[in-house]
DNA sequence: TCATGTTGCTTGCAAAAAGCAAGTCATAAA
DNA sequence: TTTATGACTTGCTTTTTGCAAGCAACATGA
């Protein structure tokens, strides 16, 4: 089942996992704090149920996300990042950046202000931390 | 027909324009020095020749890249990144570096190995290993 | 002049992925 | 017993993707 890969470009390669409109957003509500699935389903963008169902068990069989049962009866899972997962950081806050400067009406949301490190405009691994 | 944003977030509003597979390997390429419609078909990853003729359109649109007549009789276009779409270089750094770190089978081939610069990556390399 | 080749695309169509609404299942609380 | 919550799954329609062809504007060679 598993597909060949395009090329051996690394730039392919990551984009044949992280190359669509989902998966960035929910590492980034992962990086932000989000740990539920619902916490998952609430950001802004209102990611589809089904859609983020799939794209949770695409990052986990990447390993980039983790799923553990935080609690027994009734049973509760919580999501996070792997450290394949926080590796991806300093890509999201260059994607960041390059929104922020050069897409029209694009912010950070006051909550998120307080999360990021943006003075260092120098990426550094700890600014999402 | 333009859409309406999902959110503010610069991060999603980056990949309402780059998430796919394709947009930035075209990007790479025009990096890379790439600049005809042919060049850009002969990437390692066979990209469809309908895709890349919408991928160039949307990326035009969006200002990320321009295309010129560089020769009449027979008219020949050539395609190159805008300032827009140069700032894209620090995304395509980090993503490749992150392939190149977590993504098994991956490698830059050596003729790009001579365009990039290579201190960076290395450096950040074994800030992952 | 005619056949052939090259560049830069467009068109048609089947298959895959996305998007939306509704349903399911295991509890738990009222 | 009814209602609620968390974490998904299923069904169905729409959109996007991925081949394979086709096409127009020249250029070159016979």
């Amino acid at each position: 089942m598993k597909k060949i890969q395009r090329s051996q470009c690394p730039l392919a390669n990551a984009l044949d996992v992280l190359g669509d409109k989902w998966s960035l957003l929910v590492i980034r509500d992962l990086a932000l704090g989000a740990s539920t699935y619902g916490e998952l389903l609430q950001a802004p963008e209102g990611i589809p149920t089904n859609l983020l169902a799939d794209r949770l068990k695409r990052l986990q069989a990447q390993e980039i996300v983790e799923k553990t049962a935080y609690q027994q009866r009734p049973v509760r899972y919580s999501y996070s990042l792997t450290e394949k997962g926080n590796g991806l950081k300093p890509v999201l806050l260059e994607l960041l950046k390059w929104g922020l400067a050069y897409v029209p009406d694009t912010r950070l949301p006051d909550a998120v202000l307080g999360k990021i490190n943006l003075k260092s405009v120098v990426r550094n691994q700890s600014d999402l931390d």
